[in-house]
DNA sequence: CTACAATTAGTATTGATTATTAATAGTAGG
DNA sequence: CCTACTATTAATAATCAATACTAATTGTAG
């Protein structure tokens, strides 16, 4: 099943790599429709979704968040901030050895984990530190 | 600000901790609404966000899925089923050394971190088997 | 009792996502 | 260059979890 590159599924995915940002799908469409006014808010839902399918882009559901897509489809972790809600990628070393450990005591076939750190970025930091300052 | 403890407060803690299961809100519902047949689904949302903010129970905001709700309010981690959906506590050790030092190169302030084990459990596993015998 | 504040039931609304559908675009074969 | 076929799209409706709203009810402190 080879994977049809519509102007529509291209843009999407360029737009996605080019700006290197873990966006939502309408973040990406505000993006999108700058450069392709009738494009449909549906259409990139369905072409990312069919993109991450087919392992070309990372889907990335962080819990109680919205769903956001990620430029890199190679398995990793990732920090996010609790402020402005921006997400980064983190390559922590997956052995896992305790987890499997442990998920064998409740009878679990393991198949993967994820790993979400949570924190307030550089940014929000400064900012935070800059309002500090003026009180 | 003392937690003022209602009929229907009350009902919906006793349950959760009774059954010693991860509810969604409309599962707890489900159960509430047969003691209590009056009882809104808004009220046991309601109930169980306040619970878990006076750190009574615990939320678990499980990656894309719908929100549920721990009896053990204590901060520890998870693994779920992505057969039955199914959700079962770990206790790994939160040392969390090697996340904290790389959060650091991309300038984060980390405060804490989310762990969720992905996997089959027992009884998926079983009927699996059971399934795979008859063909 | 009475007045006040918190809570509730019931329902409407929101917000993200998915489904539907008719129209359009792309393509392979003649 | 047509024609038939299939995939895709735009636009919009529908869904689903969760929250907001509102009038009625309950609990409580004087």
């Amino acid at each position: 099943m080879q994977l049809r590159m519509t102007n529509q599924r291209e843009m999407i995915l360029r737009e996605l790599v080019k700006n290197k940002q873990h966006f939502t799908a309408d973040e990406l469409y505000d993006i999108v429709k700058k450069l392709m006014p009738r494009i449909s808010l549906a259409t990139v839902y369905r072409n990312l979704e069919i993109l991450s399918e087919a392992g070309i882009i990372g889907k990335l559901e962080i819990s109680g968040r919205q769903k956001r897509f990620d430029y890199d489809p190679e398995d990793h972790d990732h920090i996010y901030c609790v402020v402005c809600q921006r997400v980064d990628n983190l390559n922590i070393d997956r052995t896992g050895d305790e987890a499997k450990r442990l998920a064998l005591v409740e009878g679990y076939a393991v198949s993967g984990y994820r790993l979400e750190v949570i924190g307030i970025c550089q940014n929000c930091q400064n900012k935070e530190k800059a309002k500090e300052k003026k009180q």
